[in-house]
DNA sequence: GGAAGTC
DNA sequence: GACTTCCAACGCTTC
DNA sequence: GAAGCG
């Protein structure tokens, strides 16, 4: 269920070497040692030092569940990947509503607000899948033709939270500065080339192993908790209903009339 | 966890 | 030989 | 414009 998700994406190493409590750290260019049966893209990206550079590297492409398999066993626990594909790199194939509470809130409100991003969403004509993602967060998916932008998908993303944020000020915000934040933050930042995506599917490396769980928008409703996703309820879930983020693979939707309607 | 750089 | 460091980087605010 | 930060 978990590959059709990273297939052909550049796929970010995140590693807890010392387990999921210990220190981790991020590896996108292939370690060397990486064997020849998993494929690599050679992509550009930035670096951080000063005057900002472009480096070429191998990311590694995770298209099989024997790669699967060799990423956690290098200590992958979380899987990320970009939104966009490796054969059209600038355009991603959707739109990310990343949801964090603040420490004010918790999940009830973030359900809240999944819900007001998926009214909003209605209201545009644009179907929208929901997952959680962490303990307390979720996410909102947007599947869209591979004809926008990683700026158009962020533009639009803000557009939509602004409007939220205003609509529903106690609830959602859309502060970045943390001391001011109140609510739950709607990051419309999290759209850009580069970024990365914990995947559906992906366990998390915190207490009890939640998963990151696709859902129907029907069970995205008050006392829905995050925690009950444990790998074999996920299982469960799996073989009942199959992959409910099929559609996030599958459903093409373009972002134009919805922006022009905003604008 | 492992390679590479520093003493 | 032992110890340390490196394995990412967006777009906002701030100075 | 660089640096800090979520």
């Amino acid at each position: 269920m978990l590959v059709p998700h990273l297939k052909d994406r550049p796929f970010t190493m995140r590693r807890y070497p010392d387990g999921a409590y210990g220190k981790a750290f991020f590896q996108k260019d292939a370690p060397k040692g990486m064997p020849e049966w998993i494929p690599t893209a050679r992509i550009q990206v930035t670096s951080r030092d000063k005057p900002r550079t472009k480096r070429w590297i191998n990311a590694p492409l995770v298209n099989d569940e024997l790669a699967l398999l060799w990423m956690a066993n290098m200590g992958c626990i979380d899987m990320n990947a970009w939104y966009s594909r490796v054969d059209k790199l600038d355009r991603p194939d959707f739109v990310l509503f990343d949801l964090d509470p603040s420490p004010d809130v918790g999940f009830e409100e973030t359900v809240q607000v999944a819900l007001y991003v998926k009214e909003a969403l209605d209201a545009l004509g644009l179907a929208s899948f929901a997952k959680t993602s962490s303990a307390e967060g979720m996410h909102v998916l947007v599947p869209i033709e591979r004809r926008h932008t990683y700026d158009d998908t962020r533009r639009f993303s803000e557009v939509v939270a602004g409007a939220i944020a205003r609509s529903y000020p106690k609830l959602a915000t859309t502060q970045w500065s943390k001391a001011k934040r109140r609510g739950v933050l709607i990051d419309a930042n999290q759209n850009g080339e580069g970024k990365t995506i914990a995947s559906a599917y992906s366990v998390r490396p915190r207490p009890g192993a939640p998963v990151s769980t696709p859902l129907r928008w029907d069970e995205v409703k008050s006392g829905l908790d995050p925690a009950q996703f444990t790998m074999d309820v996920v299982q469960q879930r799996v073989a009942q209903y199959g992959d409910l983020f099929e559609g996030v693979l599958t459903t093409r939707q373009r972002l134009n009339d919805a922006l022009k309607a905003l604008a």
